[in-house]
DNA sequence: CTGTTAGCGCCTTCAC
DNA sequence: GTGAAGGCGCTAACAG
């Protein structure tokens, strides 16, 4: 048994010698073909399609010295907002013939260095850290991998961000819901250490009195998980206050769907007895009724993250991109009970 | 300015030199230390750890003519469960050093046969296919890249599945709602082209009558989006029937939330007046009150196709699993109404 | 328009 | 235990 290993792959120089050309020649007609003369160009992809070669993209990388790809580190799969935003950048990544790494961070920080080590070893073009907490690890990438976030500070870093604005987002659900007459808005905030339900905190903290001249009381700002489970916790906690409040705002739309299911499970009538409001914007797939709630354009946001990663023209300096937001009345909100 | 450019990332052959030792010699400190004298491994390392050096992967890709990764080609990425799932595998990925490379396929046959012809590019280990239509593409796929589905039919091809138990589940689904008096149980299947979807409907149609004794009614299995917006048109068709049920199973736990969000909205009582049952096991995060559902493990689930991508034990020949799925009793159940 | 040559950065024989 | 040499598969110079 004197045969020879057979080759998984054929490599440009078989594809070149079974054409009768050089490997150069295969590589024109591959990467230039107008740079080749019809007659090699067809006898040469003859060859590809009948052996289905495959250039190795891993010499291509070497040569070109980038893989060509982009990582997302993501903390929470769960949040459904960002799986939203995951898909919208595996959308624009396609488009761009660049490689989308998911890295799924889970909050842990041995992980995330693992990963950013990785980053590097494949010269990662750049990286799109969604939410999480802030960290350190970040300041030893070096200044040819970009780097930018979502929702997420990192003041210590010359790194590009992209941030809704929570403040206006807030300002449209407590405007709307004075408009329909509420008094007692309160105010579910998440308990974890995600930039985006600090900031929605602290903007209804900010308005509620200055713009609306509605007195603060603490015990209408409260934290919670953030999850669709904890919605019974919220409406409990709430209407069993003293004074109990006739609207909720949630730090964001999962924490509004738990409301909303747990306000119905307990027979109260929404909105005829409770308003509840979200934010993020999930509505349209993930809730019946719908949710009124600000809703951050997800693909506006990815096409940000994204440029500011790809786009020469942005990634010359550090930009601090705020989205607008807009409201989103839906069918969780109504005048407030005589 | 006679500056020599400044290269962007330091080279084994800098490091040796750094270090006063040969390239190969980094080398072995760095993949067989234990072929190294202290000394010089000490040494090594110290520059090593000095200037941050990282080798570059797309070398070693090239040099072991492998990038270490496998795919997954995920078809619906809304899909809570499809997440679960993703996140499992991302979690195996990591821990056996292999890259995961997440591709969105969303139904479009041109963007699945480029991923296909990238993962071949990059000679991924595998790709695991969850769910979305059956294909002809992947007749295509090189035997050394091994092919595994998750609810998915691909049965001319010579590739390993893994599937939950669909029979069993509805079994169990049917027969917690039969003691529970119920005789009017009405299946809101998925009208997509899932594979488990139609498993589930063909299941309930088998059981009902040939197991359960009960009369097959044509109007109460009937085909719906699966989405949560749609609960309200599942409940409204089958409140609306003449006869109207006093269960309804659904194909899939994303539908059954939706139904559960409708009903309530209706004003229905759950379980007094509807009972509700899902089939996937989201029901720790994703509902108040919990759904009664068949869980399927996706831990199990998930390593069952990574295993059959990277064990050797189990690459050699082409597997069928079906696993096992269990009860899990919730709150949208109970005994049926006098 | 096409072929020859050299090298991307690393790893692994093979000598020493 | 360590160094030198060659090659993984491709592309971009440079000649012809």
């Amino acid at each position: 048994m004197n045969q020879k290993k057979q080759k998984e792959y054929l490599g440009i120089r078989e594809i070149a010698k079974l054409a009768h050309v050089s490997p150069s020649t295969v590589s024109r007609v591959i990467n230039s073909p107008e740079r080749t003369s019809v007659e090699v160009r067809e006898q040469v992809n003859a060859v590809i399609q009948k052996y289905h070669y495959v250039p190795n993209q891993m010499a291509k990388n070497l040569f070109s010295k980038s893989s060509n790809s982009i990582a997302v580190f993501i903390h929470d799969m769960t949040n459904a907002y960002f799986i939203l935003l995951l898909k919208e950048l595996s959308r624009l990544a396609f488009e761009h013939k660049l490689t989308l790494l998911t890295c799924n961070i889970d909050n842990n920080h041995i992980q995330e260095q693992e990963y950013l080590d990785y980053c590097q070893a494949i010269r990662t073009k750049g990286i799109i850290v969604v939410d999480g907490p802030l960290t350190e690890l970040y300041k030893r990438v070096p200044p040819s991998m970009k780097l930018v976030s979502f929702d997420r500070t990192m003041d210590s870093l010359k790194c590009s961000s992209v941030t809704a604005n929570h403040l206006q987002g807030i300002d449209l659900l407590l405007g709307y819901l004075v408009r329909l007459g509420h008094r007692k808005i309160a105010f579910a905030a998440g308990n974890n250490n995600s930039f985006a339900a600090k900031a929605r905190r602290q903007a209804y903290q900010q308005l509620i009195g200055w713009k609306y001249n509605l007195p603060y009381r603490e015990e209408y700002v409260h934290g919670f998980e953030c999850s669709i489970r904890c919605g019974l916790d919220i409406v409990n906690y709430y209407m069993s206050l003293p004074d109990p409040p006739t609207a909720i705002a949630c730090a964001n739309d999962t924490m509004a769907i738990g409301v909303l299911m747990g306000a119905q499970h307990l027979g109260l009538r929404v909105p005829e007895d409770l308003s509840i409001v979200g934010f993020d914007g999930l509505n349209e797939n993930f809730s019946f009724p719908r949710l009124t709630t600000v809703k951050q354009d997800y693909k506006q946001i990815a096409r940000l993250l994204f440029d500011n990663i790809t786009d020469p023209k942005r990634t010359e300096e550090v930009h601090h991109d705020v989205v607008d937001v807009t409201l989103c009345i839906g069918q969780t909100t109504g005048p407030v009970k005589k």
